[in-house]
Order: C-alpha cells, then sequence, then structure tokens
DNA sequence: TTTATAAGTATCGACTCGATACTATATAGT
DNA sequence: ACTATATAGTATCGAGTCGATACTTATAAA
C-alpha cells in the first residue's frame, strides 16, 4: 500500500531529525535516554542487562555508554553481594537535576499542543509500532510495575503491595516505576 | 500532560529501535536513508545541501556520509559546469538494485498490517510533528513537485509541465519526485 | 575591485554500534 | 564435589555519525 510506505519514511525521517534534536549538554541522545529510563527504572530494572534491553542495541553499547556517564559523574555502579554479577546503577544528584533540562521537553510541548483526539491517536499508532518491532526482535514492551499481572496490591504481610513474580514487598513508588519482568495481565 | 510525555518517550524509544534495525548490507541507517532520498529526489534536489536539510544535520557530516556511499561504489559526484560550486549526486546501478533490499519493507510491512484506520491517524500525527520539528530548525518539508504552487500542468511549450519558480520544464517523472524549493498553494 | 556569500570539503574529538573475544560468577548435570 | 554451561559484564576493534571549526573555491554584490 502507497500510504503505508509514504508512513515509514515519515516515521524514519521523524525519527532522524528528533534524535538530532537531543544533542544539549554535552551528551549523546542515547546518554540521554539512557538517564532517562534509569531515572524511571525501579530497583530490579536499574541493571546493564535491562537497560540494553529497553535500547534495543547491545551489552558491549550499552557497557560503553554507562561508562561515558560515570566518567561525567552521572551515575554510579556498585556489585550486588547476593549474585556478583549483577550491577546495580544509581543516578547521583547531578544527574537528576540535569534531567530537568532534558531536551526531550520541547518535543512533549509539541505533543501536547496538538488536538486531544490527534495526540491519542498518534499514542496508540506508535504504541502498537513499538510492541511490533520488540516482539520482532523479542524484547520486552517495560511497562508501569502497577500494569503487571504479577503486581498484588494490598499485601497484607505489612508492605503496602508485593511483586507475585519476584515475591518481594513493593513500596508505593515502586509500583509507579518501570520494570524489566513487567507483564500485561492475560 | 501526562500523556503527551509518555507518548514523547514512546516515540524516542521507537525512533531508537527504528534506527537500530535498519544496519543491513553494511550500510548504516543513515547511509541508507541519504540513499533513499537520492532515489525519490528530482534534478534539482539531488545535491549535498538538499540531502543536509533532508536529513536535518550539518553539511560536513553529510560530507563525510557521501564520501563513504562514493567508496562503496553507490554514487557518483559531478560539478555543474554553468556553476562550479555545485555538486551532482547520481546513484549508480549497484545503488537501485541495493535499495530492493531496503530493511526499511519490514518496517512499511508493519505499517501497512495496522488498522486502515489507525494507520491514517497515525500518519496525520506524525505529520504534524515532523512539520513542527521542521519549522523549529527552519526546515523545509520536502514535498512532491506536482503538489507545489509553483507546479504549473500542460505547458504550452511543449513539455508535458513547467515549474513557475525556477522557471523550466518538466517531464512527468520530474513530477512525482521530491523537490526541495517544493511549497504548499496558499 | 574589494567584499560578501554560497557550496562543499577536511579534520578533530567524543561517541555509537555491531562484532568478537574475554573475565568473572553462578547454576545444572552427572 | 566436579565439570559443563549459562549469565552478567567488560574490553577492544573498525567503520561511521555528529557537531564544531576551519578551510577552499566559486559566484554575486557593493
Amino acid at each position: 500500500m502507497e500510504s503505508a510506505e509514504s508512513s515509514t519514511i515519515l516515521l524514519e525521517r521523524l525519527a532522524r531529525i528528533l534524535q538530532n534534536e537531543t544533542h544539549a549538554a554535552g551528551l549523546k541522545p542515547t546518554q540521554w535516554e539512557a538517564l532517562r529510563y534509569l531515572a524511571r527504572a525501579n530497583r530490579f530494572s536499574r541493571n546493564p542487562t535491562a537497560l540494553t534491553a529497553y535500547l534495543g542495541t547491545t551489552k558491549g553499547t550499552v557497557s560503553q555508554t554507562l561508562n561515558a556517564l560515570e566518567r561525567k559523574g552521572l551515575l554510579v555502579k556498585k556489585t550486588d553481594p547476593a549474585d556478583r554479577r549483577h550491577v546495580d546503577i544509581d543516578l547521583t544528584e547531578k544527574a537528576r537535576h540535569l534531567l530537568d533540562e532534558d531536551p526531550i521537553h520541547a518535543l512533549t510541548d509539541a505533543m501536547a499542543a496538538l488536538p486531544a483526539g490527534e495526540q491519542t491517536d498518534l499514542a496508540v499508532g506508535l504504541r502498537t509500532m513499538l510492541e511490533e518491532a520488540l516482539r520482532r526482535r523479542g524484547g520486552r514492551p517495560f511497562g508501569v510495575c502497577r500494569s503487571c499481572r504479577f503486581f498484588r496490591a494490598d499485601d497484607p504481610r505489612g508492605a503496602p503491595h508485593r511483586c507475585g513474580l519476584l515475591d518481594v514487598p513493593l513500596s508505593d513508588s515502586d509500583s509507579r516505576q518501570i520494570c524489566v519482568e513487567q507483564e500485561a495481565p492475560c
């Protein structure tokens, strides 16, 4: 179909132009994207493997990107004593302040200026395309914890909520963050 | 607005993942994009400056990309004798054959699989976002010649059509190609 | 004839990206 | 317990992107 092809080209071109707009504060587009993810990910998801899946790249590349961000003093890595293969990443205060000037905000403004209907339609189409792209490469959508089929609200044992998959207690703020393990309800 | 922010993040993430899918046949995503553009551009638009505007990058970068493609035998540059500052780019047969295996085809299939309504809505939203992004950086949308306000169909002087801006004759196939100068009717 | 502008190229440094090879660490299979 | 084997990350390579800056020609304007 002709229009599918032109939409595709539109999407590719828009993708490129938007990427190139996010060269601010001495950070590369990928570095911003990593920072954004890490700021929104829960404690099971702030590690190189999860970031690799999210970015849709390879672990080698992610390792380099994380090194670059570490050199800039934007994050700290620490090894999990329970399983010394695991690395946990924490953003620094500097990184959190930097995220206030995220160049993506200009894009959000443009998006917010769309008529409400168009905005929803666009979001639906984008999500479908993303899910299709992820399905092709065997990736995960990375939803928010609360929306997971393993999420158990109002845990009887003290903690506000609980993860039925990993069987760990969850705070209210945990439940609002992105999780690698998230799966849509069946 | 919350949903504007999540759509933005969606778009950024999709952008990245799609870009990374187009690493095929030893070409980089940018090289594919340049090839695609050059295959669709008319004779006024197959030059480094137009490509720079289309890609939304800088002329230095484009110069390098063109050099890389020339080394691979995918294009030929030639200087315009009338104005020796101008360079015209021609794709080789090799490039045209390569475009048949353009990795973007997989994406087009995904787009074509969307319900017709969603597909149109997505296209509308994408176009609006692209125009807004271009407006911000002072770029041009690069429409097809026929849809230009300077397009004159059925030229009395022999040639099928004519460009009212550059005052040159246009063939039928010219009129279906992308033009840097294209402007929407007022 | 200067001077300005336009079109491209060359080079630099930091970084991405896929690929490959490698180092730990943990888990299964026997 | 002992050896596969899988998992999580890191290191390094080569080609290329990308913004920035500086530069060369070539044309146009004052």
